[in-house]
DNA sequence: TGTACATCAGTGAACGCGCGTTCACTGATGTAC
DNA sequence: TGTACATCAGTGAACGCGCGTTCACTGATGTAC
């Protein structure tokens, strides 16, 4: 596409970025991980990238557009995160799936609940969610796996949406300081994820 | 100079107000029902009741003190809900109950969004609502109706955790745009309500 | 009973703040000839 | 190959806005004597 240029990039930010779109998605997973969801405002990402405050309105048409941009960022993470999980376990069983899910969630908790922000004010998740490879596939073929009929379409959604819901509510309640006396009789957090996910993995006629 | 003979206490709201603790509570809510949560300002909240924005700070002691009434009251709202339900329901399964949740949910879904934005910013859930007559408590008794050995006491907490963010989950998710289509399926939202229900709420012996 | 007075619960103006967004601009880059 | 020029991708100052909170104040109320 464009002739390499000559300068070493790690020594000086030219005037153009080269990829500001990025940098801009990064410094906001930046700003998420260190000071959470309220902190992360247009002019702040600007400032975490060491750019000017208009700036990312070359690359995005708006706050929401970022935001948008973020949250997808943030889906497919999350599905390398259940895809690694899968190729880990020779049986490919939801419960492996949802303990990945709730994982990442708990690992990138304001990122998690920016991505669960847009998907209410949008019309959903991201379609990659949806596709070939997204996560929500991956929970079909473990369905059917697990003995869900999938030609009964509807009833084979129905499994995948009610597990999605209910790895959701784990993800966002885990971490409720309340559980804080459970979890440490537990012996720790991941052991409390196993409990839960083995309580809520299920199929009507076997374990996931 | 003018006694206040002929004042309607109806149509002079007093310089003193009477409750307006309660009254700015009531406000809040409806600015959510109206405006949704990003709208619920503490000075919005003023304007709703027709007070100064100075006035709220003989009642609360900041933004975040009056956001925590506010969801408290809304707590003690779903407590009730699911009372009701139980009350209708000579059985009193899990299955009633989770629907009851996601009801209250869905139908004040900006009040429920304060209510667990407040509960996690805080220690989570209001102790009330694990007190003797709260939800929890509600939703233990069940589980132990439904055959869970109440002798081990976290298993049955576990159980009760998982159920509860089952319901959370999919009291979040329910209104997704993308579950349009699969909700006119279905014939409607309280359709698909039960049947995500129904495939959630289990126990590893029985139906709940 | 009337009155002085402390206390309570409002008012309304003002504060500083960070926000999203716009604007005219300018430096850097790619391309046609 | 050099150059003119259009386009791209930044800058930085400015805008108006609503916010949370504070302040000195005042009207209303309750109480002691």
């Amino acid at each position: 596409m464009n002739k390499p240029v000559a300068v070493d990039p790690a020594d000086v930010r030219p005037y153009h970025h080269g990829d500001l779109r990025r940098a801009l998605i990064l410094a906001a997973e930046r700003i998420l991980e260190r000071e959470g969801p309220q902190a992360l405002s247009l002019r702040a990402v600007a400032r975490e990238a060491g750019v000017s405050p208009a700036a990312p309105y070359h690359h995005f048409k708006d706050k929401s557009d970022l935001l948008n941009a973020i949250a997808e960022a943030g889906f497919e993470a999350l599905g390398e995160a259940i895809k690694g999980a899968v190729a880990a376990d020779t049986e490919a069983k939801m419960h492996t799936m949802g303990v990945a899910y709730v994982k990442f969630a708990r690992e990138n908790p304001a990122l998690y609940r920016v991505m669960y922000d847009c998907s209410r004010a949008q019309d959903g998740m991201p379609d990659k969610t949806h596709g070939e490879g997204g996560g929500f596939h991956l929970v079909e073929q473990a369905m059917i796996r697990a003995g869900i009929d999938p030609s009964n379409q509807v009833d084979l959604k129905l499994w995948c949406i009610s597990a999605w819901c209910s790895a959701h509510g784990v993800a966002e309640m885990v971490g409720f300081a309340q559980f804080k006396p459970m979890i440490d009789e537990l012996g720790g957090e991941d052991r409390f994820i196993e409990e839960l996910m083995s309580r809520v993995c299920h199929s009507p006629s076997s374990d996931l």
